[in-house]
DNA sequence: TTCGAAGTACGAAGATTTTCGTTGACAATA
DNA sequence: TATTGTCAACGAAAATCTTCGTACTTCGAA
């Protein structure tokens, strides 16, 4: 049963991808240390989840050097956009004005960050007309 | 261990969930009949998610009636608001606009959705200034 | 050449989620 | 009153997820 890139990462997956994300392609003991400032995890439960993540095709790995090294399948926005776009449908039925109420309900915004949204929404609006 | 209402609802749970704030106090049979037009799971499946539910302190129920009516604890807008934020966190490092980015990405938004995304803004921005 | 460090592979335990089947209590009705 | 549905409670199986421990391999250095 061959799985294709479609499936959503687990919590713990995607903390390894956000590793894989930031530091490009990298081996376990990089992921694990880059890992271990935030979070403490065992060496070989890093292993694991990047052999698991590889059969499942979320990862793949270089196996020339005796430490494998291992990269993100899909890039980090398409993956990002997946998990937005499942809370999106789940949560929200699709209103992105609903997401956008509760994203920021519960959190101070700065006028920069208005501003930028502001102008998302411009060039997401020029873009696509 | 009693927990506070801080867990996040499982992907089945916030199913129920979304029948209950759609229908407000429901009894299983009438979360099972809901639901069913959507997804087909059995009535004891149903029953046992909300007696989960009610231990978690996801809902509560009134036992007046033979048919148990069940009824969130948090409102809709408290629920959304953490699943919101849990994913801004985790996987947008808490930024809000690159949530945006990537929930507009891969869809089409409407020209009346997009003003009301700037009004949310215009409105938020006038809240809490 | 032998020994320890660093790696991978494998299995498995424990927790959580998801989904029902079964049982027994009750109630409506024939 | 005997039968037929409806319902809650319970247990439990199966699927996932999370986390390691152990064993085996390989590479350098002593």
């Amino acid at each position: 049963m061959k799985q294709e890139p479609l499936q959503k990462p687990t919590v713990s997956e995607l903390e390894i991808l956000r590793v894989l994300w930031a530091r490009g392609p990298s081996t376990v003991r990089e992921v694990h240390d880059a890992m271990s400032e935030k979070k403490a995890l065992g060496y070989t439960t890093v292993l694991k989840l990047l052999q698991i993540m590889t059969t499942k095709g979320t990862v793949r790995r270089n196996e020339d050097q005796r430490a494998h090294v291992y990269e993100a399948c899909q890039p980090a926005t398409e993956t990002k956009r997946q998990l937005v776009g499942d809370v999106l449908q789940r949560v929200f039925e699709g209103s992105a004005s609903e997401l956008m109420i509760h994203a920021l309900e519960g959190r101070r915004t700065s006028k920069q960050e208005l501003d930028e949204l502001r102008r998302l929404l411009d060039e997401y609006e020029g873009r696509s007309r």
